[in-house]
DNA sequence: CTGAAAGCGCTTACAG
DNA sequence: CTGAAAGCGCTTACAG
């Protein structure tokens, strides 16, 4: 008969530590005092209310035990959990990495804690979607903040996942206007500044790299693109669409650079899509930038690895996360925050160069 | 006179909503039972004990309120969060961040949720560590999984941070034997391929850059590059430390590369120093891999970007997280996890080739 | 300045 | 098969 149970011992041994951790009422019993001195000393509300002696009294009596508060009880008795999900399509793109840099050092400051869990939407991974909805299932939390992605995608996901669906929401590098909150980077200004930047080197033949994920951030992209170009006659673009990965990239840069009238600028609405057309251009035998340049977007570490090193438009997602974070806390204190626009920025390396003497 | 406190009307809508948040008692009201039948049937703990009318007429209550248990009670009773602290240096690096996503799903095949915090030791970052405690110190936690750390400063964090210092611990790529279970890429097997790689294409003298970092999985891979070194006899290895950028890696292969008899490969123990290390010996009108030789180790996006792509050691970084968080929880129940070790790969790519025909 | 008491929302013996 | 009760560890009026 095979044994049909984790071994007893160790177990017990467990619990039974658990079960010894100080209380509040042990650090009570042990500085002479009652539960709620001790507590109005943690909470530093004893001003006025308690004596310094039995203050040190408490001090000492909780080093003593290493009390430490429980925060379950804590959170029942307070209604409220100071945690907050973050949703984002994936952690390992570095990007989304910043981004929760950003929003743990902004909740830190304000006392709350960050649960992560890359959404099911997510492009561009290997791996099928997992059970996300138990990530969060067993957690409380207070609020939700989410990163580029449509609203309609994150209400479903949080209305199977979240223990409940209407919480304070705040959204990053998502639409404004559709709902809830948001705090984006201004990608139409980045944008438009890289197209001028390109326009005045003298480019009118453009290829345009954009990845087949509809979120709100890349249609900006392409229509900050097409406006910057309205101004402008003689200009022409091709687009090609690719799935978010280097190889897929170059693929769809060949496909570009095979026209009759090839392009002479590659405007690539990610860095990781322009690390895939410098493949394309480099075994075709041609040069960036002598022959072509080639632009990004976001600024990522893969942006000065490649080389030449890449023109391209820095995002804050460091920044994002944080003051995305702020906003929701304010939202959490009854505050309404507004719709938030991040300036990013033009990086000029070495990667655009005016286009070659003749076509 | 200033306003003084935030406005008052928003923020007491908001407690009446969460105020008015659907109770167990609640459901047990509608369905016309006890709580503690609603309790039995959503733990599905039900059969035998409790008629499946009875059943039926619960889960038609639960769902017409909406009902969805407090977290914080249920943490509260059962004296456990399901919950676990992962530690890592920085999710910027997208090795952590695919650590995080195997912990995350293998916490979610068992319940458990995770909360992340990058450490205040990570090398490498711009940013001075932020107040990392408040992260975790209102959460409740029931164990901690920490990534590539020494167990001091683990230990020294755990002690100012969490609300419990001995917490169930699990300690991924980092020394075994010191203390906690650990879960590791056998980085040793795979540098001795690299290095066997080499040697094998006849290459003699040899540059090592190397990170000032000093964690296991750095002297872990000098070592075992010293090791595959030792049965041969007429090499020659010199070493170079550098910050962990792509900037101060270029500077120290250059340093390398000035030597009187310069190294005809360059064995990185970063796919990241890499990069840094084709900056080099590109700006040097050298070529890769026809007069020098360069590899990596850890197989992340950045070495199938550069070019020519990294010959590197691929380390599972998914799986780490995972096979992490599994032994994390079976130590929850009680089990002693044995330390693990996750075979690397040698990933061959167009970095390496033999050496040039003299010195 | 201090303490006794209630109650947050669950789960689990226990009694029937 | 079902219900009444206790209690997890806090915090906060309330009374003194």
């Amino acid at each position: 008969m095979p044994p049909t149970g984790p071994p007893a011992d160790p177990a017990a041994a467990k619990h039974e530590r658990t079960a010894t951790r100080p209380t509040s009422k042990d650090v009570a019993k042990l500085a002479g005092v009652s539960q709620s001195t001790v507590s109005l000393v943690h909470a530093g509300k004893w001003p006025g209310r308690v004596s310094e002696r039995t203050v040190r009294a408490v001090n000492e009596a909780s080093a003593a035990l290493g009390y430490r508060p429980n925060q379950a009880a804590r959170h029942l008795r307070l209604g409220t959990t100071r945690t907050v999900l973050l949703v984002v399509p994936a952690l390992t793109n570095p990007f989304f990495g910043a981004v929760h840099t950003g929003a743990s050092e902004a909740a830190a400051l304000r006392d709350f804690a960050v649960v992560v869990f890359p959404s099911p939407v997510e492009a561009g991974t290997e791996r099928a979607p997992f059970a996300s909805p138990f990530a969060a299932a067993h957690t409380a939390l207070d609020a939700v903040l989410a990163s580029s992605m449509a609203y309609e995608s994150l209400a479903e996901l949080l209305a199977t996942t979240s223990p409940n669906p209407d919480l304070p929401l705040v959204m990053l590098d998502s639409e404004p206007g559709a709902g809830p909150p948001t705090v984006n980077a201004d990608v139409a200004a980045g944008m438009h500044d890289l197209t001028t930047h390109l326009l005045g080197l003298g480019h009118r033949r453009f290829g345009r790299l954009v990845p087949d994920i509809d979120t709100w951030t890349f249609t900006a992209r392409e229509n900050a693109y097409r406006a910057a170009l309205h101004g402008m006659p003689g200009t022409r673009t091709t687009t090609a669409r690719t799935a978010f990965t280097v190889h897929d990239a170059a693929r769809a840069a060949h496909a570009l650079l095979d026209a009759a009238h090839p392009p002479t600028a590659l405007v690539c609405d990610d860095d990781v899509l322009a690390a895939g057309a410098y493949k394309a251009v480099r075994a075709r035998g041609l040069r960036i930038p002598e022959d072509i340049s080639v632009t990004g977007f976001d600024d990522l570490l893969i942006a000065t690895v490649i080389e030449p090193e890449l023109t391209t438009v820095r995002l804050p997602a460091h920044r994002l996360g944080a003051a995305g974070m702020s906003a929701l806390l304010d939202l959490l204190d009854g505050r309404r925050p507004q719709d938030t626009s991040l300036p990013g920025e033009l990086v000029i390396r070495r990667s655009t160069a005016p286009p070659p003497p003749t076509g």
